[in-house]
RNA sequence: GCCCCCGUAGCUCAGCUGGAUAGAGCGCCGGCCUUCUAAGCCGGAUGUCGCAGGUUCGAAUCCUGCCGGGGGUGCCA
């Protein structure tokens, strides 16, 4: 993980070797931050205070020991050393370092993630509606949520697949088609049918390529192959990169539901009761058996969804992700026995509960029924406010939360959304590169020697957390964090914006720094950007 | 009944594998464009971190109980 050429990992190797050699423990880790204020130094440690329980002695006792073995550690890096507070030692770097590490982060490029020390094989499965509808704003929020996530999860060095599970099988799909066939023949949808104008257009359409009304069959593959055509399009729109679309179908077509629950049958899980086929997925801690075969002799949702999960695994995936709305999480742990009963933990199932999403527009909630067809599409959504505001929206806070998207203040105000504040910085900062290739010849002398201003120093500080920013986004599954670091060091550039002139810049070597600097800001906000799925404009 | 999410500023929410004076955006009040993009910057006001105990040198953060809001709990998908 650390490297030499990484400077935070150069402070923070010098304070972890002095605090365990005081400690005698290899174990001990102690953590290296930022400080909060200025006056407190550039970074701190709370090392003294961990060592404190351990060593028996009071923390600030051990933090003056420390600091000055932290001093002969680092030589002139370091000005100085403070213990403030209940023990923390605050470290005061000069500007040297500084100019340093922005040009540490130019040569080895700025957004460099060193990978994982275990990378894995995972596939995200992720959006799965059903394709009985065009995608809503909630899929939205999934897809929004689930492509993020993958890539900054391939960012951190992970191998990863993105994959669709289309339920084109089952009863919704017959619904589906018996809607359309209604609507062709000028009747009302069923009473559990899809009500939508969508349906109506979808009738149209069969009528004018010959479609039969009674050929329910033909119907229901039909509609489903346009609804998915949509879907992709939705999500090509979005911005979403998905690998793959499986067929829920295709698993009878290749035999993999029967093969699935055979296995299951054979490592004597399996039993057969009241007619049906049951799992039991209590002996994995599941709170009641499940049925995989109904009596009726169809396998349900859950017995298909197994053999899914069977095949991701046999594809070679070491974890399997499932973005899965709130209404799902029941769903989790019958999910999670049958993986446990099936592979016995050759792979890691791992479920993401997305919470929910209310859009509010003119001050009221709107509901979203895809039966009723009252909904707010993805594709309605993108229109509005745009894909990179959307998405912004959609992944600015966790998925573990429910959140309200208020319609009319995304619209209203999108001039003033936080996206643009991201963007807006790196369009400035092209701006600027712009007139320093055109003014330029002057860029040179001594970048390292170059006086540092407050705020160059506080954007370089901001810069140098991106790897550290991707890890924990990547360990939290937390998009909505890369969001909070890439308004963070907007903000940074904009003070550095006020502060300093850059182009024609006064001092040695510091116009040639600042150039540099910004450089490495414009990549780590395209970079940080790039996680979201948001454009990085190069003029606004 | 059982399970999951949530309760932090007027609003929407970060922070929650414990650390210094709890943050951001929006909204509100007041300033800043002859200088690389004012979609920007600076200053100001606003908090019983749901309540009560516990653990700790230290709790918004961890533990227990309670209150309040939302969701789930099918031989549906």
């Amino acid at each position: 993980m650390t490297s030499s050429s990484d400077p935070t990992a150069a402070l923070l190797d010098a304070v972890t070797v002095t605090a365990r050699r005081l400690a005698g423990d290899d174990g001990v880790s102690p953590a290296l931050d930022p400080s909060p204020r200025p006056e407190m130094g550039d970074y701190s440690t709370n090392a003294a205070m961990m060592l404190a329980k351990p060593l028996g002695r009071p923390p600030r006792e051990i933090a003056a020991e420390l600091a000055t073995s932290i001093e002969e550690e680092l030589g002139d890096a370091l000005e100085k050393t403070e213990i403030a507070g209940p023990g923390f030692i605050n470290l005061f770097l000069g500007d040297a370092w500084y100019r340093e590490a922005a040009a540490a982060m130019a040569s080895t490029g700025a957004a460099a993630v060193p990978p994982v020390p275990e990378s894995e094989r995972i596939i995200v499965e992720f959006v799965s509606a059903n394709p009985t509808g065009p995608l809503t704003a909630a899929s939205g929020r999934h897809a929004a949520y689930g492509d993020s996530l993958s890539r900054i999860l391939r960012a951190a060095g992970n191998a990863i697949t993105t994959e669709y599970y289309v339920n084109d099988g089952g009863t919704q799909v017959e619904n589906f088609a018996a809607s359309i066939a209604a609507r062709m023949t000028g009747d009302e949808p069923p009473e559990d049918g899809y009500k939508g104008t969508y349906v109506n257009e979808l009738a149209e359409r069969a009528k004018a390529e010959g479609h039969e009304p009674a050929d329910l069959e033909r119907l229901a593959r039909t509609g489903v192959a346009w609804m998915v055509e949509g879907i992709r399009g939705s999500l090509e729109n979005f911005g979403v990169e998905m690998d793959d679309f499986f067929s829920e179908r295709s698993l009878y077509e290749d035999n993999l539901v029967d093969r699935g629950i055979e296995r299951m049958r054979e490592a004597g899980h399996v039993f057969d009761d009241d007619g049906a086929v049951w799992l039991r997925t209590t002996d994995f801690g599941d709170d009641k058996d499940r049925v995989l075969i109904r009596s009726s002799g169809e396998v349900t949702y859950f017995g298909a969804d197994v053999a899914y999960h069977v095949d991701k695994i046999e594809r070679g995936h070491d974890r399997l992700i499932d973005v899965l709305g709130a209404d799902h999480h029941g769903y989790v742990p019958r999910m999670a026995a049958a993986m446990e009963a099936l592979e016995g933990g050759k792979a890691e199932f791992e479920a993401q509960i997305m919470q929910l999403i209310h859009l509010v527009e003119g001050g009221q909630r709107t509901k979203m029924s895809k039966r009723a067809g009252d909904i707010v599409t993805l594709d309605e959504l993108t229109e509005d406010i745009g894909a990179d505001a959307a998405r912004w929206f959609l992944l600015q806070r966790s998925h573990n939360q429910t959140i309200d998207l208020d319609l009319d203040l995304a619209r209203s105000q999108s001039s003033e959304n936080p996206v643009y504040y991201v963007q807006y910085a790196h369009a400035r900062i092209q701006s600027i590169l712009r007139k320093a290739a055109e003014e330029g010849g002057e860029a040179d002398g001594d970048i390292l020697a170059a006086p540092a201003d407050p705020s160059e120093k506080a954007l370089v500080s901001k810069l140098l957390e991106f790897p550290g920013q991707v890890h924990e986004a990547a360990e939290k599954r937390a998009p909505h964090r890369i969001c909070a670091y890439a308004s963070e060091t907007a903000a940074a550039f904009h003070a550095f914006y006020r502060d300093c002139q850059v182009v024609g810049a006064e001092g040695e070597g510091v116009e040639a720094a600042r150039i540099q600097l910004c450089g490495v800001t414009a990549e780590t906000i395209r970079q940080s950007l790039a996680l979201l799925g948001i454009s990085a404009p190069d003029r606004m």
